[in-house]
DNA sequence: CCCTAAACGGACCAACAATTCCGTTTTTTG
DNA sequence: CAAAAAACGGAATTGTTGGTCCGTTTAGGG
């Protein structure tokens, strides 16, 4: 075997290559999702044509940069799922999902976004989605959650709440906690007195 | 007075100019904010040119399209704060002016900006914000709100919601009323138990 | 009917982001 | 150390969008 003697790459581009994701980082997480790849590379100290000699398209450097933060999403959710109380675990779920994409814009962007998005994204969504449907059914079970809530709604809550970041948290970044106690609130069971019509032509 | 022997505009013009209105009016609405120029214009049956003439700028054409949206959306405010229960005007306004962003993509691409956006907007969000006010004063008043529920809630609640529709609209125009619900059901005065804690650390 | 000014259409320009290309530099290895 | 391979930098290309310019057409008063 030559993979000891020959390193798979050259040492400058693994050095290059790792700068580059720190740049990225640092610049998705502050920045969001716009930023130019020419951005990227000057961040870095490089040049565009190193960018994409490493990462071929602008999606493959998001998805080399995020996919250990949605690894660490699904970790979350899959300890909240083994809480025995569902009602908890579906909170805390919330909450950590949440704080995660206060501190990163670009995390963010990509959470929100309603278009295909990244495959890495729905891969997520996709592992996250069935301990969330436990959570949810658990919490059911022990009469906490209020009847009508359904899984799906966690996600929605999700981009709620990120629009609301998206649009608080230069000012004051735990400003939307307060809001993701009204939601929690309105999650109870027991709560829905004079419930909304369901279509608003009945108003 | 020449006014009425000679129009201040010529036939064409008037023509063209409400052509373009109504083409916008059309690809905003249903496409949302990142219809191009050159888009309306082709809708219309005009050549770009002839935008630019009646509208110097793309914010022009957006704010004589939104001019009367906005003025509806005060409009709404001015009856909800008219009303003598503060929690059923709270609600009915809230209802009203998300019932208004379902069928438009331009205009919730407007109130969910962050960005400065059209000074339209902005003069909009002023005009109605002391009637919301009144509102939430009233509630309170009346011990039908929680007590830590303010004013400014109230924006950011249509903020979140626009997100969620903004998601679902293509699948369900309606879903969004039962996140509405659970936001309104998290307003109401009584419910908070277990408050959380106020920025994740302490968890 | 004809002339003038207003209005028109769409080619054209500038700015900007993604991506490609290629001559130059660096690493590796014999 | 020298040559080949790999990587580099950044100018150039492509595609898109907001916005301008100007030669041509048309409305409408005399």
């Amino acid at each position: 075997m030559t993979d000891a003697a020959t390193p798979l790459i050259r040492k400058d581009a693994a050095r290059n290559r790792a700068l580059l994701l720190e740049a990225a980082e640092d610049l998705y997480a502050t920045v969001g999702l716009s930023v130019t790849l020419k951005d990227v590379a000057r961040h870095a100290g490089v040049g565009v044509g190193t960018v994409y000699r490493h990462f071929p398209t602008k999606d493959d450097l998001l998805d080399a940069l995020f996919a250990d933060r949605l690894a660490s999403a699904t970790d979350s959710a899959r300890k909240a799922a083994a809480d025995p109380d569902g009602w908890r675990g579906l909170v805390r779920y919330l909450e950590d999902s949440m704080n995660m994409q206060v501190g990163n814009c670009g995390l963010r962007g990509l959470v929100v976004c309603t278009a295909p998005s990244s495959p890495l994204a729905v891969r997520s969504r996709e592992e996250i989605a069935p301990l969330v449907q436990q959570m949810v059914a658990k919490a059911h079970q022990q009469g906490t959650l209020r009847p009508d809530f359904e899984a799906a709604d966690v996600y929605y809550i999700q981009i709620a709440l990120a629009a609301i970041i998206e649009a608080t948290y230069h000012t004051d970044p735990y400003l939307y906690r307060h809001h993701l106690k009204l939601f929690i609130e309105g999650m109870r069971a027991g709560g829905h007195r004079e419930p909304l019509p369901d279509s608003p032509e009945s108003l």
